[in-house]
This record gives C-alpha cells, structure tokens and sequence, in this order.
RNA sequence: GCCAGGAUAGCUCAGCGGUAGAGCAGCUCACUCGUAAUGAGCAGGUCGUGGGUUCAAUUCCCACUUCUGGCUCCA
C-alpha cells in the first residue's frame, strides 16, 4: 500500500508536506546507517522543512551533517518505494521493542485510531503519513540539512534532551536556491549586526545581559517614534503617565504578582526593613492613581498610557538582541470604562493600533483572539461580554483572525496582533487584554448613574509591545534603510573638495534651520569614500556640493537608492525633503 | 536553565604546545579630487575570567562568565 491516490493532483502545499516529511524519514534511515544504535523519536515536516530528534551515544558535528547527507544522497538516489502497512498495537510493540520514544508515541495514539507504518529500504517508522510514494521523488539537490540543536523530548525539560537535525526539502534546487538565499537575506538584516553596523545600541555583559543601550542614533530613531506615539495618543484621547520603576511589596501582593509571576521579577531589594520590587508591569501604578479619588462613571472611559519601562528576569539562554531583553519599555496604556463602553473602546484600540503600525509599514496583520481557559477568575457574563467585543471588533476591522479557544490569561480573554514584515516572517506586536483579576484585587470601583458603586472593566493594551522589541523588529523590516522620517541622519551634504567646505556648511544650517537631521561630511577623504560610507549608513539623501552648485546655490541630491537629481535649488531641496518627512514616505 | 558550538586588536577573521597576524576602522603625513574605498607610514592585543597539566599554554584539561543555534517561555 502507498500514498498513490493522484499525487498528481495535489496542491503545492500538499507535495511539500509530503516531500518534506518524507526527506524526515530518509534522514533518519541515513542517521541509523552512521548510528545503528540511535533511537529516533519524532521527525515532522515544519515550515520550509523538516526535522528529526534522535537520541544518539554522542554529539553530532557538522562533518556528521555532511556524512548523513550523503547517505541521505544515497538512498535517494537508489529509488526506494514508501510502503504503508496497518498494524495492530501488539505487533507494533513488537515491531519498536528497541525504541523507547516510538513505543511512548504509540501509547499516545487513541484507542481504536488506526497504527501504521512506513516503510523505505530498510527503515520503518511509526508514522500516520502521507508520504511521497518513492524516495526518487525527493530531488537530491532540493533539499540541505542545516543544523543540529538540542531539543527536549516532547519539549519537557524534565525529559532526556535529544539531539534535533534540522533540515529544508523543495520540489526543485531552484526553490532551494531561493530559500537560502532567503535565509542569507534574513542574516544581512540581522538587527544585531545592523545595530553595531549604523550605530544603533549595544548591550554590555559586564554590566548585565538583556540591558540595552540606545547610542546616539538609535535614541533619534526612537524619539521620531515617541514623538509620533504621542501625537497619536494625544489624538486618540489618552493621558500620558510616569510611575515609578519600583514598588513595596505590599503592591506586588495585592496585585498577586508574587505569588503569580515571582519567577519572571528581578529579586527584591531591601531598604528601611521593607522590600521593595522593580516593575515587571505598570498596571499597579495606574491602579493607584485610579484609587486617588472617587470615580464618577462620568469620568469614564479613562485612557492612560505610559512609556514604562519594566524588568523582568528572563533565563539566560533565551535573551536575543532586541527582541529578548530583560529591561524593556512597553507603550503601555490601560482603558477603565463601564461596561457599556468596552464594545466602543475595544473597537477604537483596535483601530489605533491598526493605524499605528500602519506608519512603519505594516499592513500584513492577522488577528489571535485566546478565549476562557479552565481554570480562570471573573464572571461568566463579563467574559462573554468581552469576548464579544473582541470578536465584533476584529470583524469590523475586516482582519483575518483565528480563535484559540480557552488560550487567554486566566484573568481575562485577549487580542494579539502578528504581523508579517518585509520578508514574510510573523511577529507578535500589539495585545489588548482584558482584566478581570486586578480591579478585583485592588478593589476599584466608579459611582454609576443610579448612584450605586461598580466595578469598572480593564484594558491592558499596549501597541508596538516594547520599544526595544519593536526597535529590533523594525530594523530588520527596513533592512536599516528607514524611512525618512525615521532616519537618524536624514541627510548628509558631500563637498567635491575641501574647497566647497564652506558651502557644505551653508547647504547643511539651511537644513537643519527646518529641523531636518543633517551632517557636513567635512572629513578629509575623498568625495567617493564619503558617498561610499553614506551608502552604507543608508541615509537616504547625499547632497553633493561643487562650484556648479555653489555658483547657483544648489545641490545635487543623491539617493541612496542611486537616483540622481542635478542642480536642484537649495530651497527647492529643503521643501522636498520636508515634504518626505511630514508625508513619512520612504524615501 | 538544558544540549551543542564559539569567545584572539574597535569590527571581520587567521593562527591551535615554543608567549601573536591580516583586512577594514583609528592616528600622522602627502594628495585637493564630481556620485560606492587616493597613497604611504604609525599605533593598537596580559588571545573572555579563574584554576590545572607541562620545561613552556592563545593552543590541552576543568570551572565560571558571556555570545550564537535550538528546546521552553514571552513584550
């Protein structure tokens, strides 16, 4: 028996499954052959590949790598059909008696759910396929093993840690080419090399890992985004608070943080026989601000947002550039409103944060809306009505959206919106979450209409998720070349010799009189190493200055996208590129 | 935290038992140039930290710190 039933008419989708699952199990054939004794566990196909965890008597090294491709090669190359067999348990257990993984995977499988097997050459594995139908569909130079890393089994780290194979499998060498190349593309846009490269941040281990410092250009990146995030909360009807980084004990155990999320908090501090706690949130803070009088439901809703900067303590071995630190700010905000008001306020953050990303160019947004979980606090009618809200406003927005039914907090249901950048991969960014623990806990009431006391609804929301992430997320996205608007140096002026130095200087106040950020490249090199360096830090405009220009005040604007324009009026220039600027195109 | 691999000049990397090398960046000098690198010279490192083995350690061993790729988690 195979997988016969008209390949031929299987989506793309489909025959990658098949092709990549099936190159899973030719690796693993080829993992026996250099290791009789190893003992493999699970090997899925994945997003542009596949990979397969092995328990092995030693370490792989990358030479190992090249070995079982080889023999990966090999049984390829020697056409080897994919049977299919249906087994009872019993023979199955029989069949794996030397494989401790297969024979906890078959106890998984449900009672009265079919067994089966597969079988190329001479390996066979407990799989539910489908698969290609002989290894000769699998094109020998389609697919590339890439790394080794240790995985634990069924992701337990209470478990053995095995060691994983990862690999990539494509209908044609040509989509292998394009998939590395892709992947080449993702390591030029590395946030972390772009960072050292534009002279953006650094973190320093002596001084703690996780910690980011924010160099002279990228804090001018990151007030053209406060900047702009102010504005908007301006206009969207927030108030801006500061609060501050620590707090006694007394707010983190009212708040149940200690006993909730001890683990994620940096360790107390202690001082005048008290504790006291960095942030790992802000909620608290705006809680007792709240607290500070009595609310009217005429006040409400109240939408207070805050650049808070949180410490949470992250395990050494997932820290990550930008995008995994343990000091980080969030552009946090949170809506206390009546019930009434949430469908409305929801519908609204939703819309914020749409327009809010849209900014820095990303339009490609799905939607995570994550239900009641079991075990969770609040009435049943509160959640309904949230859950409501949240699906009534993802359909408005028109969003694509998926439910992950019972994955919200067990304090209350949550939107997260991902993203998708420049080249296609998906980040998680803006999350409105409801609340129904801390107002509660801290007691927090309005005076409604009829003069009675309620508990008002909470929103914890926060758009571009922290700075720092964002930050990471965004280099990466433009490559380093951002937009204008967001360029630490919108442009640089180019004498062709030292003899226009003084013009240079002029071009450049003319400039920076608008507010555009400008430098004079007055060092002594040549005009072509200048362009050159300018390249590099992709500020997108260069102004190159000579007699031509001086004798008619005017410039000649390179872009860094190679466009020429010659003998451009200085004034003519300084409105063009303010008009960029305010426009906040890309170039 | 766990598995694996790294840590050598500001950056990218070579050297792997006889106490260090290149390119770029930096500095100095010369050159005064029209849209992606002008040339020459100089300077720069207790080879991540601490132990051990050895006549001798950047090199071999151990521990620690930290980074990278994953696992887990998440803004």
């Amino acid at each position: 028996m195979s997988d016969a039933a008209d390949t031929g008419k299987l989506s793309r989708e489909d025959r990658l499954y098949r092709i990549r699952h099936s190159t899973a199990h030719v690796m693993a054939e080829a993992v026996l052959r250099e290791f009789p004794e190893a003992k493999i566990a699970i090997g899925p196909p994945i997003e542009n590949g596949f990979y397969y965890d092995f328990d092995l008597p030693r370490s792989l090294t990358p030479d190992d790598l090249e070995k079982i491709e080889a023999h990966m090669r090999d049984i390829v190359a020697e056409k080897h059909p994919f049977e299919k067999t249906v087994i009872s348990r019993d023979e199955a257990r029989s069949q794996f008696s030397n494989q401790p993984y297969k024979l906890e995977l078959l106890d998984a499988i449900p009672e009265g759910e079919e067994v089966s097997l597969y079988t190329v050459d001479s390996f066979v594995d407990l799989c539910r396929g489908p698969h290609v139908e002989n290894t000769k569909e699998i094109h020998a130079k389609a697919f590339r093993l890439l790394n080794i890393a240790g995985a634990y089994w069924r992701g337990d780290e209470k478990r053995p840690m095995l060691q994983r194979i990862y690999g990539t499998a494509w209908e044609s060498p040509k989509e292998l080419r394009a998939h590395l190349d892709h992947l080449a593309e993702v390591e030029k846009r590395d946030h972390r090399k772009l960072g050292r490269e534009l002279d953006l941040y650094s973190t320093h281990e002596e001084a703690g890992s996780g910690l980011i410092y924010w160099h002279p250009k990228g804090a001018r990146i990151r007030l053209a985004i406060e900047e702009y995030w102010r504005k908007q909360h301006a206009a969207g009807g927030y108030e801006i608070l500061y609060t501050p980084h620590v707090g006694k004990s007394w707010l983190w155990e009212t708040s149940g943080h200690l006993d909730f999320y001890s683990e994620g908090m940096y360790p107390s501090m202690e001082m005048d026989n008290a504790e006291y706690y960095a942030k790992p949130m802000n909620c608290p803070f705006h809680i007792l601000i709240y607290k500070t009088s009595m609310r009217s439901y005429r006040e409400l809703p109240l939408r207070w947002a805050e650049l808070g900067t949180v410490y949470r303590y992250e395990r050494s071995g997932v820290l990550h550039g930008l995008l995994r630190v343990r000091g980080f700010t969030q552009d946090d905000a949170h809506i206390f409103c009546a019930p009434s008001q949430v469908e409305d306020e929801i519908h609204t953050v939703l819309k914020f944060s749409l327009d809010m990303l849209g900014a820095f160019g990303f339009t490609d947004i799905k939607a995570y809306l994550a239900t009641r979980p079991e075990k969770s606090v609040g009435e049943e009618k509160d959640w309904n009505t949230a859950i409501e809200s949240l699906r009534k406003a993802v359909e408005a927005a028109g969003l694509a959206y998926e439910v992950d039914e019972g994955g919200g907090a067990f304090y209350g249901p949550k939107i997260d919106l991902k993203l998708k950048d420049a080249l296609g991969r998906e980040w998680q960014m803006s999350t409105v979450q409801f609340d129904f623990n801390l107002p509660e806990r801290f007691d927090m009431t309005f005076v409604d209409s009829d003069g009675r006391e309620k508990r008002p609804f909470m929103v914890h929301r926060a758009l571009l998720g922290s700075l720092e992430r964002f930050f990471g997320v965004l280099i990466e996205h433009y490559g380093g070349a951002f937009p204008v608007w967001l360029a630490p140096v919108q442009a640089v002026v180019i004498p062709v010799a030292p003899a226009f130095d003084e013009y240079a200087r002029t071009v450049k106040n003319a400039l920076a009189e608008t507010g555009i950020r400008v430098d004079a490249d007055l060092r002594d090199s040549r005009m072509n190493a200048k362009i050159r360096d300018a390249q590099h830090q992709k500020i997108p405009y260069m102004l190159v200055v000579g007699g031509r220009e001086e004798d008619e005040r005017a410039v000649s604007i390179r872009m860094r996208t190679g466009d020429k324009k010659d003998g451009i009026a200085l004034d003519e220039a300084v409105a063009f590129i303010g008009e960029k600027i305010r426009k906040r195109e890309d170039i």
